[in-house]
DNA sequence: TGCAAATATGAACAATCATTCATATAATAA
DNA sequence: TTATTATATGAATGATTGTTCATATTTGCA
């Protein structure tokens, strides 16, 4: 079997578990809501790639954006965090997140892009 | 949150709950080898992806190629099946597995190059 | 018909995981 | 200091899942 070794396998394991669960997408898709672009003016944006940019958001912010409990987004933001999906910025009192980088907003897109033209053909 | 819907968001996490496993990815990864290539010579193969070609293998060849249990390996080429990631063409007594569509390549690849770009940073 | 090869399936078990509840920690403001 | 806000964490539980073992099904051939 090609020349993949079985760390790589393990490593794509947990980073396409860590993507699959319901909260922790929702949590990823509210930071990247283009509701609140970062660029403030979407259509003038040539930075934001093809689903929307990336932003921050608080723990509570997000938990109620998503219509989950305080506890079960921390827990998953850390779940998130320990695996790398999201950052974290410190600031007073709040604890803001984002997503870590492109490959994370290109592994959504693609499954996102699957499940919709999976839905054009039924 | 935007406008996705939840009933995409769970087809999301099926995708990538189906996807997330070593043994199901081990047998990916043997639908991909370019080992044999579809085209023959590989050289001048311009269908062929980034990745490699698609090709397609009986269930004891995936088997004994990753190192499972016929058992096993029958049991998660029906999980990659029944999520649609598959296809399969029946001959004689054997049944040939190949990978259904560009998408699933597509998240492999996406996958498999967030982790290589993880392991340059370490 | 009977046998062999290839694949599928059902039961069972151990392990993992998402969620909830209660509580702890940290930082700010009064 | 005390009170408040924001976040993190530990324990417990119910549900799901990957794997193994044994067995069933299907197809081709003698």
């Amino acid at each position: 079997m090609k020349d993949v070794k079985i760390s790589t396998i393990k490593k794509m394991e947990s980073l396409l578990e860590t993507a699959s669960d319901t909260t922790r997408l929702k949590i990823m898709f509210a930071l990247l809501d283009d509701s609140q672009c970062c660029c403030g003016d979407e259509s003038e944006c040539g930075s934001c790639n093809v689903m929307s940019c990336m932003i921050e958001k608080c723990v509570n912010d997000i938990a109620s954006e998503i219509g989950a409990s305080q506890s079960l987004v921390s827990h998953q933001l850390k779940v998130l965090k320990d695996a790398d999906l999201v950052g974290t910025r410190k600031e007073k009192t709040k604890v803001y997140y984002s997503l870590k980088d492109k490959h994370v907003r290109l592994l959504l897109g693609v499954a996102f892009e699957h499940v919709m033209e999976e839905e054009e053909n039924d």
